[in-house]
DNA sequence: AAACAAATAGAAAACGTTTTCTATCGTTTA
DNA sequence: TAAACGATAGAAAACGTTTTCTATTTGTTT
């Protein structure tokens, strides 16, 4: 009930008969002797005065508050969601604290984040950058704190960086489609301010074969809830399609803006996968939970976010790996999305 | 590049040639007077060894660390994923940091993140709390650290929470249904465990008048990843509810459920709305996307978060307005799952 | 029996801040 | 012209920890 008179390490040391030094060590076991009566009083002490040790006072004196900022475009889209949840659950285990930011896919939001972080004196960041500049590189580089990038590729192939390779996943998309008969794919696709996005394309191009490939961009995205905005970047662009609708299949840069599509085709009495086949890249959970269920490119973000904690951490603790990019291989996930062409 | 040489604000005064607590006046700048020759030269200096304050220090000295603790059930779900957005809309926007953790629906994972938030001497904590039980409730008061919970409903009406009118919610979607003349309306539901829930079905049979209620009920959740394993659990109750077939709509404890359900009727050859009618409850942002579009009622969740962190901060900064257990009034939303019935 | 090592304990310095006292000025005020 | 005041500045005491020194014992080895 009453505020801010909380019980310290003193409290603990004056009621236990003893000084303070003796009940830091008590209470933290290190292995320092101190006899089993003292002990005893010690442990006694903290518990009948319910004593929280303050992790302010222990961070300001050790240099390490175990806490590991996160920066992500969004908290919303699933996506990132999973990813958040693969790094919490990581930093846990290890005991860490995960400090989660949202960018809102605004570069100067992604900055201050980071300074904010820095200002926070986390013992390291995951950062899930926008877009391909050198700014908040050279910010958290300066601050001389440990660093993991997350998602997107970092230009200097030497940073440690979990990411997909991209291009594969487009590459397997397309590729999948001309298995399949296919001979005139359509690539739905948000702008290419991103190096994932440019990377799957070029994937895409390359899986084709030789087969035809049309694409459709959506114009740059109005910012607001993130989710919905992509969803119905994918109806739209059902709309151009059809305009001229050269294509018996598409692939969709992310599962969100198929699902759009397919519920737009569905609306406009075209039916998946019968008259229009759909693929698309991510494997959000969602994906499965679709109608019909998604056909996509898994691309595993949960796995893709603890592996990135597990890095930092183990840089933080000294197990230095020197790891540098690495590109998880995306895998082919069939559902109800696609038809053979015969 | 070189780690933990951190500049401090020592050097900026060093540098200034003035002591340390005229630099740390003008840093912060308050209203005390300083030369402004001196003021010039502490801020140059701060500037070019390009400082940035080590909070830890200033929370520890202050007793405010300006961050908020924030327990929810689950990140991954959107139902909370919204809350958690307009949690760090108002808490950005404030000037405090939120600090998430979820609690798996575990209630001793929810209690351990509580222990924790303390130990971290967070301002305030915002609580999704999950069970009935009082243990975490006790908890926080002891620590006499300020709470807003929301979401779930607490038993003493006089604690600040804020959450939704749940059994108006249930009314409102059998109520609409009977509006649309549909009299033997089922309800899909997980297990009572949950104020919430209880509620929920409660308000539907209020709201059925003379129509017939029948109850579905999915077993215990099964721990994982809870968002699929929601959506799962509407399609198996999709599968008792063809059993015996009494009903003409259905009312789904969340959209999750609703979602699964739909397309597990549409598998099995069933249409919505022609065949059945659905209604969700909660209108996330994927009830826009479902295929059809769900019909539901809406407790926008993200209007929930913002409105707990703002009590809270309010209370924070003394603006305390005793405000007790506040029921947000949810609303009907219409789309195309659901219809009239001649 | 002397010497040394280990066990046990506390004093005090440090971590980076903020803030309360003092202290020194010029300038007013009476 | 003395007293009082506002402006300006710094020393030093906190905040709650951990950790390095010392300082006692006690036990063990020669």
């Amino acid at each position: 009930m009453k505020k801010g008179n909380r019980i310290t390490i003193r409290d603990v040391s004056l009621m236990a008969n003893t000084s303070i030094a003796t009940a830091s060590r008590v209470l933290n076991n290190t292995g320092y002797p101190v006899s089993p009566d003292m002990k005893a009083r010690i442990l006694k002490a903290a518990k009948d005065l319910g004593y929280t040790p303050n992790m302010l006072g222990k961070a300001l004196k050790t240099g390490k508050s175990h806490e590991i900022g996160v920066v992500v475009p969004s908290l919303l889209n699933p996506y990132y969601a999973e990813a958040v949840n693969g790094i919490e659950r990581e930093c846990n285990a290890r005991g860490y604290t995960p400090v989660f930011c949202s960018s809102d896919n605004n570069p100067e939001k992604e900055l201050a984040n980071v300074e904010f972080l820095i200002r926070m004196r986390m013992d390291g960041i995951l950062l899930s950058k926008i877009e391909y500049g050198d700014d908040v590189i050279q910010r958290v580089s300066r601050a001389g704190i440990s660093t993991v990038y997350f998602d997107q590729p970092v230009a200097d192939e030497n940073l440690p960086c979990i990411t997909y390779d991209f291009f594969e996943a487009g590459r397997m998309a397309s590729e999948y489609l001309t298995s399949r008969g296919h001979r005139r794919i359509a690539f739905f696709s948000l702008p290419f301010d991103r190096q994932s996005r440019r990377s799957r394309y070029e994937g895409f191009m390359a899986g084709l074969g030789e087969a035809e490939g049309y694409l459709y961009q959506s114009p740059a995205e109005n910012e607001g809830v993130e989710v919905l905005s992509e969803f119905q970047a994918g109806e739209r662009l059902v709309d151009s399609f059809l305009k001229d609708r050269n294509a018996t299949a598409v692939v969709a840069i992310n599962d969100l803006i198929a699902i759009g599509a397919m519920n737009a085709f569905s609306k406009r009495g075209i039916a998946v996968p019968s008259d229009i086949s759909v693929v698309g890249l991510d494997d959000i959970s969602f994906a499965a939970m679709s109608n019909p269920a998604l056909t996509t490119v898994k691309q595993p973000s949960y796995e893709m976010g603890s592996a990135a904690a597990k890095v930092l951490i183990d840089s933080l603790e000294g197990v230095e790996e020197e790891v540098g990019t690495v590109r998880m291989p995306p895998s082919l996930v069939e559902r109800d999305s696609v038809c053979d062409l015969v």
